[in-house]
DNA sequence: GCTATTGTTTAGCGTTTTCTAATGTACAAT
DNA sequence: ATTGTACATTAGAAAACGCTAAACAATAGC
């Protein structure tokens, strides 16, 4: 019966947060554009080849995950250059390759 | 054209493995469930007063955790305890606090 | 035996997701 | 101008999700 409740250690805001986070991560082929992507700014047509689908598909993911603040971009002429824009991300991502692929080599 | 396909770093395989784990985690109520639970083992009651919803609610998000191999649990008479079972799934909630914690304190 | 407690499962329904296919838009090159 | 390239958007259908409510199962206590 504390002023503030503590039975409850984890902040309800942060937990919808890191959920929509997580989110926007779990699906296999948002995951697989943020690990091609990276550190990198590459282009809609390099994405779609090095994740492999379709064009519309790739560009229909890339703006879930701009609408969610994760991806930023830039337009160079004919072409957009789609990159991780969040920091934690990029940390997430990190870590996901250490937890995921570590065993596996 | 390596022996091996290295434009790709990534191994689906992990990647879909990754996504999997992911998915699991990405909903409200799941990640609070893994949250509370962090390395102890609590009984399915203890869960929904923590939790906050219904039982039932409680009990499909614990099967689903489940059938992933994320949770495990052990009876004991009337009750069900608990707990994290997969060791990389502890650490991704523990790498979630210090990226979706960190800032706001 | 009954009754309460603890937990799981099923059914059903509305919502969300995710894909394919088609269409639209903008710039580039000729 | 028209043709091609790069990308976004829309529409629509199938599947997956997530909830409430209800039924079910197992143990505990009387």
């Amino acid at each position: 019966m504390e002023t503030i409740d503590n039975h409850n250690i984890y902040a309800d805001a942060d937990i919808e947060r890191a959920a929509r986070c997580l989110k926007a991560m779990s699906h296999p082929l948002r995951l697989k554009i943020l690990c091609v992507l990276g550190t990198e700014a590459i282009s809609v047509q390099d994405i779609v080849e090095k994740v492999g689908t379709s064009q519309s598909n790739i560009s229909q993911h890339l703006s879930i995950l701009r609408e969610k603040d994760i991806l930023g971009f830039k337009k160079d002429a004919n072409r957009v250059f789609y990159y991780i824009d969040d920091p934690r991300m990029l940390k997430l991502i990190e870590m996901m390759r250490e937890i995921f692929c570590a065993e596996c080599k």
